[in-house]
DNA sequence: GTCGTTTACGGGGATCGTAATAATA
DNA sequence: TATTATTACGATCCCCGTAAACGAC
């Protein structure tokens, strides 16, 4: 299981479709996609979205999956810019004036 | 920037070397997990660990990366639980009923 | 008949392991 | 001198994109 796996399902579980989660936010094919969603239900072990004709509808352990997998992606961003915040010295938390950076 | 990375960073912290962590915590080869830790710095655009003749020492930025690294990690893996155990629908705490639905 | 997912296949990129090199106490 | 991290290289594995097939409404 990568962050990889996370993102693709959470834009799945977003768009309702492979389809179009593929194309109009992930930028890839539906045959990579729904291959990388089968196998993180295969790791899981358990069944994450129902398939049907018209798009995909998250199970019960879907939808638990889905909470806890944007905790751990909001983790990652926040372990990033923290690191990033924490190698800038003389940046203490009170002036945040007139630069760029928020 | 992927779970393995994660993996690795915390691996290394928790050893405070690449050879050790490499072979007995990764069981992988020390170029490979060398590689991946500069990869993430790379792409974090922070120097995480500081490198010496006698192991490695995380800088400030690090020690707060392994931080937010640690949790990430712990919300993928309750992510994976939890569908699990949202899968098991006669496994409530104690009496939930018997039927598959919630 | 149309929409949507899945499977098959070939190409490309990334990772890995081994071996050799550089730097430090 | 001994230990550790880095770089080079060849092989392997995984992911991706295109094309064809299956199923549902």
């Amino acid at each position: 299981m990568e962050l990889r796996h996370l993102r693709y399902f959470i834009a799945v579980a977003d768009a309702g479709s492979l389809t179009v989660a593929a194309e109009q936010k992930l930028h890839t094919s539906q045959p990579s996609l729904s291959r990388q969603i089968r196998d993180l239900e295969a790791e899981v072990g358990v069944q994450l979205i129902h398939r049907s004709a018209h798009g995909v509808e998250l199970t019960p352990a879907g939808k638990v999956f889905l909470d806890h997998t944007r905790m751990a992606l909001v983790q990652a961003e926040a372990a990033k810019e923290a690191a990033q915040r924490a190698a800038q010295p003389a940046r203490p938390s009170f002036a945040l004036g007139f630069m760029s950076g928020a």
